[in-house]
DNA sequence: CCTTACCTACCGACCGGTAGGTAGGCTAAC
DNA sequence: GTTAGCCTACCTACCGGTCGGTAGGTAAGG
């Protein structure tokens, strides 16, 4: 019987995590069973709980890694840029890129699984997701303060543009008439212009 | 022991949808138990079962339910004007306040327990959900046939504007700072005519 | 006296989780 | 370079509890 060496140790935790998100995105988490995850992996039930404390914890491991992927891949590298409006744009083109050509099954049970988590757990994550709220308003604010932008509701602009982006996993498919970056581009006109053409309609 | 005379039949599979489909909400389809439902109904588990077939058809009924409001609300009131700029304009603000004021619990089951229906229920729901989509897309191509709207993505618009209106379960509380006709005027002004101040921005 | 609206009592399956064992690799002493 | 002994990564077997669902009874109203 094979037996891992201790320096794949960090390899299988990944492992663990990255099957255990398949499986909650598409079961959910309460409709997913630890056995069919340790099925998936091809372990017992009792082997799973060799490398996690609960199926909470494992729940928490993998909402945290999601966070550390949008983090790493969107908002630190929009962060730096001085420009709002390129902030903004760059900032909602890489949120879409993310969830429609990376796809990782970890920002979606975050999405779709956020008010399962409870305690301390749940402040975390929903603290984490608060800056990147936050983060937006300062921008949007920063548009209309140069004058960029209309005097738009920064709260408001906010969760609108949240609210496209964060839905696109309910829909968007990747085999359909767009790829990821045409949706970007197409959201990013719609969300920045608006739908009419002429700015009079009130 | 009180028994219900034959009439309250129909007042009570209303008793038993509402009170379900707000367990639903707060635990999910998956995390919410029959026992949990009857319990907060007065009566026994096996007491429900006199009402309905199974677990699967309470979901059923729920977001069937859910539909009737939603197209009775806000569908049926603006599928007759004919001009589309107000048609989407009272669509937008339609949908909205019922999400926000009324807060059906019916239809954030919908949004949110889609994908726990499986066959013949699943493509029934997904069915008028899909009307909905081309009503919207019917009204985004009149919009810019008519020239009122700028060339945008009939699709991509629907989509966009679902999103903004669909995520707004997860965050909206009436008791903040905006109340439902507040968040229906300034979505709608976001999404009509965009956060720029400029059309000139490529 | 039949129907309606429940009830009690129970089913087999499955749940998250654990106790205790074991096979094989790793390390260090000799 | 062998070997003792520990550690990792599982395993089998099982726990108490809960799940969705049902059979069969009962009491009240029409």
């Amino acid at each position: 019987m094979k037996k891992r060496a201790r320096q794949d140790r960090v390899t299988r935790q990944a492992q663990i995590l990255e099957t255990a998100a398949r499986i909650f995105c598409d079961k959910g988490f309460e409709g997913a069973s630890m056995g069919d995850i340790s099925a998936a992996l091809g372990i017992t039930k009792a082997g799973i709980y060799h490398h996690i404390r609960s199926k909470e914890d494992l729940l928490y491991a993998i909402m945290s890694y999601g966070m550390d992927l949008f983090e790493r891949k969107v908002l630190r590298r929009v962060m730096g840029i001085s420009d709002p409006l390129e902030r903004l744009r760059a900032t909602l083109k890489g949120h879409i890129l993310v969830v429609t050509r990376d796809r990782p099954k970890e920002i979606t049970v975050i999405l779709h699984e956020s008010s399962v988590l409870k305690g301390r757990y749940r402040e975390k994550i929903d603290a984490r997701k608060r800056r990147y709220v936050r983060f937006l308003e300062r921008t949007f604010r920063d548009l209309v303060r140069s004058g960029v932008a209309r005097r738009v509701d920064p709260t408001v602009a906010a969760f609108a543009m949240l609210g496209m982006v964060n839905w696109i996993y309910q829909w968007y498919r990747p085999a359909g008439r767009l790829s990821g970056a045409e949706l970007a581009d197409a959201f990013a006109d719609v969300f920045l212009k608006g739908i009419l053409k002429s700015p009079a309609a009130g």
